[in-house]
RNA sequence: GGCGGCAUAGCCAAGCGGUAAGGCACGGGUCUGCAACACCCUUACCACCGGUUCGAUUCCGGUUGCCGCCUCCA
């Protein structure tokens, strides 16, 4: 089996075949850190995290990148609003970011590189291209001469032409075409700049991709990664760049993920229903979120509302119980041999068809339909009589395993159970007995205010955290 | 204007040539002292019109309706 992932320079599934046997070199565009990032920005974490994972999963050593845009306009601008250094600031809000995507599951990437790290290697990368006459100095700022560069639209699938057609064409250029980008620019009185041989300034924002993948990944790498508004002009200029300095092809897979929608209207400023990670993960379970997201294929939009959410809670919380019913029962399980081989081969079923999902292209939403699966199929073996440890335990590691790549981890079993708690428990015990009902449902309402819920099965109570 | 995406049950969402996975919600059962958990059963003329095919939700053409990129953007 291989894994067929989508290509946006190809347009099509291909097979995924990376450069070295064995090892992935990864890049995803990460975010400019002058404000807690979006439930938008949340979406490529999440997805990209969860291929990692599967890349893992399937033996690969990943090397997974993810920048911090730590130096830009609009960095610039909230640092003079806050009165704030832009250093102070990008710092608060890269620790925010760890954070936050924390919270939702996410690996530490193996780098995570800042631009402001590397201004003396994006200056030596400007360099290059001026030299080849890919570039040129205008008034303090460098363009690339997109037009020099052969391949440009290619991602996108434009024509050179068509888009000079939507360009903006700006007063006054000092540019040479429309279509020219900047590489660096020059910086105004008492910006945040570096020194280089164009005078003081600062990167333009795509070059730091390209410059930081080289550096950390190589010229060439596997998977560029990123939300699909950047197919264009982001990833164009990434290419244009990299390719045009090194002459070797930039990225062999272009992945891009699909919008979140609120409400199903775009999330903007101007309808103010920006979500941010930091406010929504105290309202909802971060574990949810990310659930909810995985639900939809990672290239279609994911409409977020309430009520969708909601149901998604509802079912992450069915397979939850299954897994802490299955550990309940192992408790009092014995070894046994009957019917063990048929109910472990359902169980390899599932993990079948959940890689067999996750290699068409990171079909999650049809993998977490076999997790759901396989939780069903534990709550039919629950319902016998006697259950095998080792099958209970199957099932049970199966689904840490599946749901670990979802990045979705289980709530350990909470082990500390209170002394009263459990008296309180085998007084209803008793108390059904005898017959006692009112009491029995006196306890057991008691437990329920402290939120603890009991389930009788006839291996006796069990109980969770509601 | 250029490039592209989407339209599947009440809702969400897979499938993409051989008469429709999964989840949520609803209804009916079973289990239970009553519950809860769970299990069983029930629920789809796949936007519309043509075409290709023995056969199309799935391919091709067109129509309608949403949406994205082309400008900072995940």
């Amino acid at each position: 089996m291989s894994i067929q992932l989508y290509n946006t320079l190809t347009r099509k599934k291909e097979r995924f075949v990376p450069i070295e046997e064995g090892k992935v070199k990864m890049y995803v565009c990460g975010p400019t850190v002058y404000n807690y990032i979006h439930i938008g920005n949340a979406r490529p974490v999440i997805a990209f995290d969860t291929i990692r994972r599967y890349l893992e999963y399937r033996g690969y050593e990943v090397n997974y990148v993810s920048n911090f845009t730590d130096v830009d306009d609009k960095i610039i601008k909230a640092a003079n609003e806050l009165n704030e250094e832009v250093g102070e600031l990008t710092e608060r809000f890269i620790a925010a970011y760890h954070e936050d995507v924390s919270a939702l599951g996410c690996e530490v990437a193996t780098a995570h590189p800042r631009v402001t790290e590397h201004i003396d290697d994006i200056v030596d990368f400007i360099q290059v291209l001026i030299d080849k006459g890919f570039a040129y100095e205008s008034q303090g700022d460098v363009y690339f001469r997109t037009r020099q560069f052969e391949g440009y639209g290619k991602l996108s699938h434009q024509s050179i032409d068509e888009l000079k057609v939507g360009a903006r064409v700006e007063e006054n250029s000092i540019k040479t075409d429309p279509l020219d980008f900047a590489l660096w620019k020059s910086a105004k009185e008492g910006e945040i700049s570096w020194d280089s041989p164009w005078g003081k300034g600062r990167p333009g924002w795509h070059i730091e991709c390209s410059v930081m993948a080289k550096q950390l990944l190589g010229d060439t790498i596997d998977i560029h990664a990123g939300g699909q508004d950047l197919t264009f002009p982001h990833h164009e200029n990434e290419i244009a760049q990299s390719e045009a300095a090194t002459g070797k092809t930039f990225a062999n897979y272009w992945m891009h993920n699909g919008y979140i929608n609120i409400d199903n209207e775009k999330m903007s400023k101007s309808l103010g229903n920006f979500i941010l990670v930091h406010d929504i993960r105290k309202q909802i379970d971060p574990k949810v979120l990310r659930f909810f997201m995985l639900s939809v294929h990672y290239r279609h939009p994911v409409n977020f509302a309430q009520e969708l959410v909601e149901s998604a809670a509802n079912g992450l919380e069915r397979i939850q119980t299954a897994y802490s019913n299955l550990q309940h029962r192992l408790t009092i399980s014995a070894d046994l041999a009957e019917n063990s081989e048929s109910w472990l081969n359902k169980i390899k079923e599932q993990i079948n068809a959940f890689e067999k999902s996750m290699d068409d292209d990171f079909n999650t939403a049809n993998a977490i339909a076999a997790i759901f699966e396989l939780s069903k199929q534990a709550n039919v073996y629950l319902l016998e009589k006697n259950t095998d440890r080792h099958v209970l335990q199957q099932f049970i590691d199966a689904l840490d395993q599946l749901m670990g790549v979802l990045g979705v981890p289980f709530d350990s079993a909470d082990e500390l159970v209170d002394n009263e708690i459990d008296a309180l428990i085998q007084e209803r015990l008793d108390a059904r007995k005898n017959r006692d009902f009112a009491r029995s449902d006196e306890i057991r309402d008691e437990l329920k205010a402290r939120g603890i819920i009991l389930e009788d099965t006839a291996q006796g109570t069990r109980w969770k955290r509601g």
